[in-house]
DNA sequence: TCGGGTTTCTGAAAGGTTTCAAGTGGATTG
DNA sequence: CAATCCACTTGAAACCTTTCAGAAACCCGA
């Protein structure tokens, strides 16, 4: 890995010509080229054509500050994710670009990577930015900077996450059903000692999903406090490794014979370093994961998971920023998706009835 | 996956207060608040604590494009990545992150998805926008507006891709190299049917690579042709395991026993396909990937993979670009990597020597 | 009290685009 | 031939901020 570098000189760089030049070297005025730009079909197709060629030609380029200062508004979206090295959030980001897409709009992707700090900074970006809406999967979905953008004229919406604070539309996917899912699985397979992985606990997703799983526990008639706790730092492979460095160093006697992870990228990395420590999956210990990430089922041992409508996800909160910024009307939603438990062999085959 | 919904009232929006009304409740001219904003220093700490106080109570966001219109600069840098759903990119990312946040500067992303169309489209919008520059992994690197942007202002360095037409700087891995690694490998494994499983062939890594493996065949006195070519439609896992559909169908005698895939997805993928179809790995199917992304270690069976720096990679970028943005005296650079191979179960154990 | 040097503040210009009311000139009509 | 229309064009204002030359206020020693 050593780098090895050549130089080069450097070019020098020629300031963009404007609609000031351009409108002089076609030989019209300045707002007939603006015309060309925005409303072409105002345009007589003699002048539309010297316009475009006078374009072509000075190698014009739109300046958006200006048009934008101008006009007031755009036409760009953006998307706050909380980690762009998760799958599940990179596939949530495709179907945003796919409606935006749609509607002729962009989308910035922006990556706070779990960080409370770099979220609000980039929130202050884009609001002075002042893009057409924010989407955002946030890690502090109470922070008052998030309610500051609508009041102020920034339309957002959230997503994985449901909020009803009056303030934005939210899409998310039932957490909480799925985490009892999944805890239900594994309690139907009969397995006592559960372990519940995953942190940290400011993180909506990861406190949705413990919730649902204690509540599985109750229903089956057990208390919930049963259910073994392994925080982790973040939603990561490493810290899923992490987890599972600890957890197979418990003696067999006491360890949980079941895990159920806060999201795939844990149980992976769990998986692996107990994989690599001679537990066997899912005999020894069985594991569910949380997202259906496309590598879930390519893993050591298939993934069992709970999946979610990623995509989906994406593309609905995006419709739903786009009527909020373009429809007068609008009225706040709160879309619930319900997910569903994919069962492979880190799960099954283990069931000691 | 059943979407219910919630309706809310929607909240009227409210529009947001300039320089002006900020001057106006503060007592002061206008001037005196962008001073505020831009030299705190040059203000009297009474008339500057009067003017925050001003801001905060007003809800003051400075309108960047007005800011950018006069000041002509940006502060924003802009990553348009090949894939963002691929690991190896978001780490490319982090890097460039990193380095950009050490000089203060903010990151948007922006995803091309190997898609020409839409790489052009998200440079039109760069350029208009007036990033301060651009870094980008291209799907084409030959295209007429990448070489445009740096000649018309917009400084651009070209990641995981060698290029040196002089107009702009890049950060590469020796591709080449790292497919002569992993063939070699294969090789030396005893290996003699070997397919390189890798595509489109637009894209510059994948025929690097395929170049490197068959300058391995060669130095190993076989003709090049002999390495079988499994052309893909893109460097996904569900081509890898469309692929592997491909492979598993030739009878045994035919069927290479090592497969060389241009990415750890594609690699995946096939390694999913084919052990679900019944063939061992790497006892029946050998697979080196490359990249070595977090899952590769993690993958049913570990891969081998050739290794690059990915986050180096991206911060190196982020720093080239700093430079040529900001150093009159700038000297476009190539720098280059070096990979290097990581032997996992995937290949090892299979030698028949 | 007065020059002269600092520090702090002001006001107007500038930056590139869009918008829109008003203007131009040619074609059509009476 | 004049009046009317129509299809296009024009030019100036507006968007919000930053910049910068110069004004104002202040402080110091003489």
């Amino acid at each position: 890995m050593t780098p090895s570098g050549t130089a080069d000189r450097a070019r020098p760089t020629r300031a963009a010509a404007g609609v000031k030049e351009v409108a002089a070297a076609a030989g019209v005025s300045l707002g007939t080229v603006s015309n060309v730009l925005n409303r072409p079909e105002m345009v007589s197709a003699a002048t539309r054509a010297k316009v475009e060629a006078a374009m072509l030609s000075l190698g014009f380029v739109r300046n958006e500050s200006a048009r934008q200062l101008r006009a007031g508004s755009s036409r760009i979206f953006a998307y706050l994710m909380l980690d762009a090295g998760n799958p599940f959030f990179t596939d949530v980001a495709r179907g945003v670009e796919e409606a935006a897409r749609e509607a002729g709009l962009s989308v910035f992707l922006c990556n706070s990577n779990e960080d409370a700090r770099r979220e609000a900074d980039y929130l202050d970006l884009l609001e002075q930015q002042r893009v057409q809406g924010v989407l955002i999967t946030p890690v502090d979905p109470d922070s008052p900077r998030l309610s500051q953008l609508p009041a102020r004229g920034t339309p957002v919406v959230v997503v994985d996450r449901a909020i009803d604070d009056g303030e934005h539309c939210s899409v998310a996917v039932d957490d909480v059903f799925g985490g009892e899912v999944a805890l239900s699985h594994l309690l139907e397979l009969g397995h006592e000692r559960i372990a519940f992985v995953g942190g940290p606990n400011n993180i909506g997703q990861v406190t949705d999903r413990r919730a649902g799983a204690r509540r599985a526990m109750e229903r089956a008639g057990r208390p919930a406090e049963d259910l073994i706790d392994l925080v982790t730092g973040a939603l990561t492979v490493a810290e899923g490794r992490g987890a599972g460095q600890r957890l197979a160093g418990l003696p067999a006697a006491r360890r949980p014979t079941a895990a159920f992870c806060a999201n795939d990228l844990l149980a992976l990395g769990l998986l692996q370093q107990c994989v690599s420590l001679g537990l066997r999956v899912p005999e020894d210990l069985a594991i569910v994961g949380y997202d259906d990430i496309e590598f879930a089922a390519a893993a050591a041992v298939p993934l069992t998971s709970v999946r979610q409508p990623r995509q989906l996800l994406g593309h609905t909160a995006a419709e739903l920023l786009l009527d909020e910024s373009s429809n007068p009307d609008h009225e706040h939603q709160r879309v619930t998706f319900t997910p569903e438990l994919v069962v492979r062999t880190s799960t099954r085959g283990n069931s000691p009835s």
